[in-house]
DNA sequence: ATCGGACTGGACTGTTGAGTCCAGGCTTGT
DNA sequence: ACAAGCCTGGACTCAACAGTCCAGTCCGAT
């Protein structure tokens, strides 16, 4: 990374980053122009190649960074917390919640399927949150598995992956049909080994 | 459409909607340039804009359409026998097959997440194919419980929505990580009521 | 055979948008 | 105070690419 950064710098490119990010989120990592960003976060071009020499594509990057942080401190309260009863319910509810607000808008699906294939770089990114997220739901499947909660023959790292994957598949077709059943359905299904709580 | 279509221009014309929709799946939509699909498929740009007269949008619709009916194309024998012992997993195998050989490219989310949002023609085409998926899945797990296979109990509209849900999802992660575990996992766990044999 | 219309080739236009450049303003350490 | 160098503005270049245009060729019906 660049070195020498003063904190009016540093808040510069916070402002990009965030900027880029909202406008790639809304609209599709392809319909976003430097201009656009350029634009919406009242800076210049210069600016835009002073704090991303390589232009648009680590700019990019830098926006799936911020997303992926972003995925994870919304969870991150009730990821630390899932194990005891009710929390895997409070945790769904918060996913479910967070998906219906943003609508259309994923953050991820938009840069993985976007921009993945054709930078190694944000694949990369995204395949180190799956893999951090997928680890916080099997601590929580063994904290369960440790009260008594779940079977012990439960499989922690499968189950997670059932799971993650429940809410994956749930978003990408709540985007396409535009109805949050197909969300909401596979994650309940997917949880009820470790909180046998049906949410219609 | 168009009409007047003799039995050349209707095989230009599919020659023009396969070869883009080759291009689209191993490069992704906004890498492929009406140039390229010229000249993979030996064709000039007026012929591109003699069967697509709305140019790059209405080509990339009928890409659209073609790849959701080859997704069915691709899996009807396997849905149409759905229900009976046997009969899941033979399909699992065919799926986790498909994704396999296709590696990081799903004709489908390329299509959902990168042009979806923009063009409303192509969500429908996606939605539409992701509602006669889920019925054909949900018919079987009928069938199922005709042959008393299943518990009568089950909810085939929302076990079919877990089953569609844990491919999509499985698929997304794999496209992520490389890792095809992912999908067969989480389908696994998702079929396991109707067709209870674990697939490790 | 010949006329209308489907079909094709390829040059041309106009725009969009990434990346460059340089001149000047502002911060920071000494 | 005063350099060194971080920071900013905005005009400019250049390539890529969607879409246009027209001069044709080929096919089918009469």
């Amino acid at each position: 990374m660049t070195r020498a950064l003063t904190a009016k710098g540093a808040a510069t490119r916070q402002r990009i980053v965030a900027g880029a990010a909202e406008l790639v989120r809304t609209r599709g990592a392809d319909q976003v122009g430097l201009d656009d960003i350029r634009a919406a976060t009242a800076t210049s071009k210069s600016q835009l190649f002073h704090y991303f020499p390589d232009g648009r594509a680590e700019l990019l990057r830098a926006v799936a960074a911020h997303e992926a942080g972003e995925v994870l401190n919304d969870q991150q309260p009730f990821l630390d917390e899932l194990g005891p009863a009710g929390t895997w319910k409070a945790w769904r509810d918060a996913v479910v919640q967070k998906y219906q607000e943003q609508g259309i808008h994923c953050p991820l699906s938009a840069l993985t399927t976007q921009l993945g294939p054709a930078d190694p770089g944000i694949r990369v990114i995204v395949a180190d949150l799956l893999e951090t997220w997928h680890t916080r739901i099997a601590d929580g499947i063994r904290r369960a598995q440790g009260e008594g909660l779940a079977e012990p023959s439960l499989e922690a790292e499968k189950t997670a992956s059932s799971i993650l994957a429940a809410i994956q598949g749930g978003v990408v077709m709540m985007q396409a049909t535009g109805n949050i059943e197909f969300l909401k359905v596979p994650l309940d299904a997917a949880i009820a080994d470790v909180e046998p709580v049906a949410g219609a």
